[in-house]
DNA sequence: CTCTGAAACTGTAACGATATAGTTTGTTTG
DNA sequence: CAAACAAACTATATCGTTACAGTTTCAGAG
């Protein structure tokens, strides 16, 4: 009894700094250190008084659990990992992102660590991390291919994930994916309503999962609307901007060059609308371009260019709930959601 | 010591799937955990033969060490902490900033965690819980004020932390920062040489420092080469692109409108072309414009647009090396750095 | 042959939290 | 009135690591 009095006194008594543990909070109140965590988990068998005194000592001194206390004894780390490839830079996907998920984990008492990986190739290693080390309790990834190894290898640990993408492998999984089949549809749409009839994609690598959609969707708008698909297959969407431009200017020499295109991304644009001014060419006039894009200086900038926007930022709410929602065990067939292009004011 | 047997044969037999600790190590090698413990610090008094073999054993089963067993009995918890504005977004300077941080961090046992805050009012907040939670080891801010009452919060904790962008409180802290002064005076220049005479600069909002040192090179260049400032303070840096097209378009119609502007940012940039050509200016031959950049959009778009680089990937590697040496002891005066505006060739 | 000291190794407690298996107190019941 | 039970609370062990204070062993000194 002594003992623990004494204990206690140190506990609080350092008062001014030292941060408040259970030990403080159970000093102050009498009761002992099981008690108070329990009742601040408002465990049944604490009264509903004593529940009451320890939730108004504890918000009191301002006690805030020890995470690796809590990590340590349960293995809970309250830590949500995005794990994102170094290359994704280009894109500029990172920020609205990132900005997405902490705005839903402010709420929560998760934080968010960015785990990087440098080449394609090496997109399992920060998986089996964070799979080893119980680094998080749960994972956002992008860039997801048809047969996705790091989705096998997470739902096989049943390991709480969602990603940005879908996949097919006849396994249900949380993700949040941009109708792609949906954009390159009415891209082709609006490029024939334009009098446009040889179209060429920027396609995303082929081996991502998103490739198929939006070649599908391409491919299904030239069919339904009666133009024609025009190959162009030297660079896609990670290629750099220099070599997109290069290959888009060679394009436009080539015999039957095409009168439309459709870009996956925002900065493919770019590097598209440069090279069909390098040749000469007028957008509106010569040749229509439409474009996704996830920020807004295209529009402003080349208010030809059609563009059709994907909100990241959504996306980034959308894949933390739902990772969140997989952690406390909701089934992932609640947690896969789609968002559509959103259609841009032509001015 | 049966005992202990049995608990290491737990330990190690588990085998396939749990994770190694220093019991297991200490089971497979019949040395003391304590021994193995310092034997893979490296102390002085563990012999060198077993040193060898802890090591070699920890290699072999892959051992790493449990985090949150380190953070609760010492305290650290190799973590750096991103705190950044999620108004950040606006400048799209958020994504290199994180991968060239990250880049540095992978080579290092730091994780990054992301921690933001809503407004400029509350930028207090995410410091002040990581000092009270001893959230990580490290932090990075930016956006910094002459008096940054961040910087003096943890100045006077001594908590190591780096700056982007510098503070005038007269107190030795580390950051990284970009010339702005050297970048305004520089635009001066180019646009004096241009012809141009009455110059605007669109200016970060004037609490940060880099207004300041903005501000200065700006007016020092006036001085130095014989030109006049036009005030433009209705919008600034952080204002929506809606706000300083509109603020810009009524600029150019006032009387003595400007006939040459230094923009502080690329999207600000971009907002001041589409006024520009909507007030039928035509740029290089009514009006010039010097731009800093982070990415290259404006460049291949508006290559009459003068443009000089910021490399924010570059400031995020600075600043990683530097907390790190600050947690490490390095005297913060020797981790310092500028960076200084990249003439962009013009097309 | 004892003593000293260095080298090499180890047991114990503690960091803060929680799961488990209690204990205490008081009330109900047969 | 004893037995049974529920309500409210708590001691202990544990997660993996490290600081601290030992212990053991052996060589060399006296």
């Amino acid at each position: 009894m002594k003992n623990r009095l004494s204990e206690g006194a140190r506990a609080a008594s350092a008062g001014t700094n030292e941060r408040p543990t259970l030990k403080t909070i159970a000093f102050m109140t009498g009761l002992g250190i099981t008690t108070v965590s329990r009742a601040l988990k408002d465990a049944p068998d604490i009264g509903t008084e004593t529940k009451e005194r320890v939730r108004l000592v504890a918000a009191q001194i301002g006690y805030q659990p020890n995470r690796a206390g809590v990590r340590l004894r349960t293995g809970k780390t309250n830590v949500i990992s995005l794990i994102l490839s170094l290359e994704e830079e280009i894109m500029g996907l990172t920020s609205p992102m990132v900005i997405g998920i902490s705005e839903v984990l402010a709420a929560t008492q998760y934080h968010l660590v960015v785990t990087p990986y440098r080449a394609q190739g090496n997109a399992l290693d920060p998986v089996r991390y964070v799979l080893e080390t119980g680094a998080a309790d749960g994972v956002i990834i992008s860039r997801t291919e048809p047969k996705d190894p790091r989705v096998a290898l997470m739902m096989e640990r049943n390991f709480p994930f969602a990603t940005h993408g879908r996949t097919e492998m006849g396994l249900a999984h949380p993700y949040h994916d941009f109708d792609n089949e949906r954009f390159a549809y009415e891209a082709v749409r609006k490029l024939v309503e334009k009098g446009r009839k040889r179209l060429v994609l920027l396609q995303p690598p082929p081996y991502l999962t998103f490739y198929l959609h939006m070649r599908a969707g391409f491919e299904r708008g030239i069919r339904d609307f009666g133009a024609t698909a025009v190959p162009f297959n030297e660079v896609n969407l990670d290629s750099s901007l220099v070599d997109i431009r290069r290959a888009a200017e060679n394009l436009m020499r080539a015999p039957n060059a095409p009168d439309g295109i459709v870009s996956g991304s925002g900065s493919g644009a770019v590097a598209l609308v440069a090279a069909l001014e390098a040749e000469g060419l007028k957008l509106g006039t010569h040749i229509d371009l439409v474009s996704k894009e996830s920020h807004m200086l295209l529009q402003w900038l080349r208010p030809e260019v059609m563009t059709m926007r994907e909100d990241i930022r959504l996306a980034g709410h959308e894949l933390a709930k739902a990772v969140i929602a997989r952690i406390e065990g909701r089934p992932p067939e609640e947690l896969q959601t789609l968002s559509y292009p959103i259609p841009t004011d032509q001015g």
